[in-house]
DNA sequence: ACATTACATCACTAAACCGTAATATAGTAA
DNA sequence: TTACTATATTACGGTTTAGTGATGTAATGT
């Protein structure tokens, strides 16, 4: 894998899905979500944002396949169906995690 | 993990992650790269790209920890130090395989 | 019909960022 | 010193995008 040439459309779309999680607000999002189902509405008492703003995220996740859309009556409800999401999170985490500890050790002794 | 609050440094720490992933030519540099060590030159040659965007982004990535540059001579040897990048970007393209082929097989039957 | 609620969309501003030409810097050679 | 090479940095135009107020739209209630 690390061998194969990558387009340039590969990488237009390998790029496109980081920027999707490229944006605090988006990430919110998403961990609010979690495994449950939420309305627009409950997601912007959870993350304390703007009603179009939300929504505005909502409809980027909602086109990039990351969650669906289930209407009922009045609301709209939210979920997230690509799991690979959190894996990416948790990755990114830990690894931030290393790089800092490792920054902490070499002061350590300064 | 999935419930812990995150407080928005965190967000954007992990946010600044996936920003760095997000544009194609910094993903097309450090696919060149893979486990070698590469001077500039060698980056612009092989990447077709200008060398004033090609070190602009190895100093975004040097800043960022994920390559590291040592300096012989008149040349600067860059080599990628954060591993988790490739599995960020296999997790990626697997995920998006797999939609791909779900959305082929949704228009299968049309 | 009218009002209300939940959500999406539009229009706009401000900030961030990429690509690039020009320039600066530092090592090497003559 | 002077010239050359490899790389970094600066300055800037152009594009993208986040946030937001205002407005549109559809479902529900009275």
């Amino acid at each position: 894998m690390k061998n194969i040439e990558l387009s340039d459309e590969a990488l237009q779309l390998i790029a496109g899905r980081f920027r999707l999680l490229a944006e605090p607000m988006r990430l919110r999002i998403l961990h609010t979500l979690g495994d449950k189902e939420m309305t627009v509405s409950e997601l912007v008492a959870a993350t304390a944002a703007n009603q179009a703003n939300v929504s505005k995220h909502l409809g980027v996740l909602l086109e990039a396949g990351v969650v669906t859309r289930r209407k009922e009556g009045l609301t709209a409800n939210y979920r997230v169906t690509d799991e690979t999401i959190f894996d990416l999170c948790d990755l990114v985490c830990s690894r931030l995690k290393d790089q800092l500890e490792t920054r902490q050790r070499a002061l350590a002794n300064v």
